[in-house]
DNA sequence: GTCTATAATACGATAGAC
DNA sequence: GTCTATCGTATTATAGAC
């Protein structure tokens, strides 16, 4: 772990990344169970065995998917522990969170998240990333909240969820990645007030 | 079709009935791709065989589980269609379509609905689905919506989703089926107010 | 690090007996 | 209306050559 430690991180082709690439489009687009191993080998033009090289399972590969958004989720959860309740740290959380959402390839994660939760169900990744919403969730809920309260927490993180990839339900959102990041923080900082 | 025959609708022993009230269960509970054909057998203690006895395919199982729904949203669409437009018939749209949750087994299959959006992608019933979901949200936004009003109308949808069967990310929401239904409600009418 | 080949298993769906 | 038996095809995963 030495600075000039390079070679290890300087991979020329570097296999391991571009199949957790190609597994995360894949698995937003259509499903985790409906991806096959085979099907990413494809679009990478190697074989099946090739990427049980990199990975011991199917499953390995999703769960590496999630190490970076669910280390930044506990490091927001840590941190708004430490902070003092109430509105405005509620409108701090979402914007922190949304920028978990932001860049990187998080989008597609979200996706996955809210488009596949029947497919998360029995996976380790699903109960990790449960956990995590359930943390913000009460976070973002008073202690005293009503029913009403409590759904409009859930809510604000479905929007931003929604604002991060567009998609979902009918109609897609006619507005450009800014616009809708912009739109989605609006309301769910309204449905946390 | 007379009064008198009645035959046709009193089967003895309904296993096309029992089919689908198990592969809904199933479906709303594991999601329709990890749910086999085997496994909703033997839960009724019949094999696969007597299944396509009654259904040509898994995916028309599936089929037959959404015309109430659809036939009901699609009244409730055209009949808002000949309405005023307005926050009030808004208010009302969403009334009517919490009616359409409720009771009978609609639960289930808003949950499926909800939780399993990726495995419905290339299915039939999923388009039929994706069609109503964008009429009702286009029915729900003022044509001079802004970005944020266009979430905040497919949010009201969620929120109505999210009362009709609790579960969903994090916590489930400690409530009687009545508080949630009554919340979400709420929630819904002021997201689309 | 990638390959061929294959094991082991499950799936949806069908044929034909009863 | 339900059964046994099976077909054809996918899947995840492994063994071993190169």
């Amino acid at each position: 772990m030495t600075a000039g430690d390079v070679r290890t991180d300087e991979r020329r082709t570097d296999t391991r990344g571009q199949i957790r690439q190609v597994a995360l489009e894949l698995f937003a687009e259509q499903g985790y169970d409906k991806t096959s191993l085979r099907e990413i080998a494809e679009r990478l033009g190697i074989t099946k065995a090739a990427v049980y090289y990199h990975f011991k399972t199917k499953e390995e590969i999703l769960a590496t998917l999630f190490d970076e958004l669910v280390a930044g989720l506990d490091e927001l959860i840590e941190w708004a522990g430490t902070q003092d309740p109430g509105p405005d740290l509620r409108a701090r959380i979402l914007g922190r969170y949304q920028e978990l959402l932001t860049g990187g390839s998080a989008d597609n994660l979200i996706r996955f998240v809210q488009e596949g939760q029947a497919s998360l169900k029995d996976l380790a990744a699903g109960a990790q990333m449960r956990e995590r919403f359930g943390a913000l969730s009460r976070l973002l809920t008073p202690p005293d909240a009503t029913v009403a309260e409590q759904l409009r927490s859930r809510l604000a993180l479905v929007a931003l969820h929604m604002g991060a990839f567009a998609g979902s339900h009918g109609d897609p959102l006619v507005a450009t990645p800014e616009e809708r990041r912009t739109a989605a923080l609006e309301v769910a900082r309204d449905l946390a007030r």
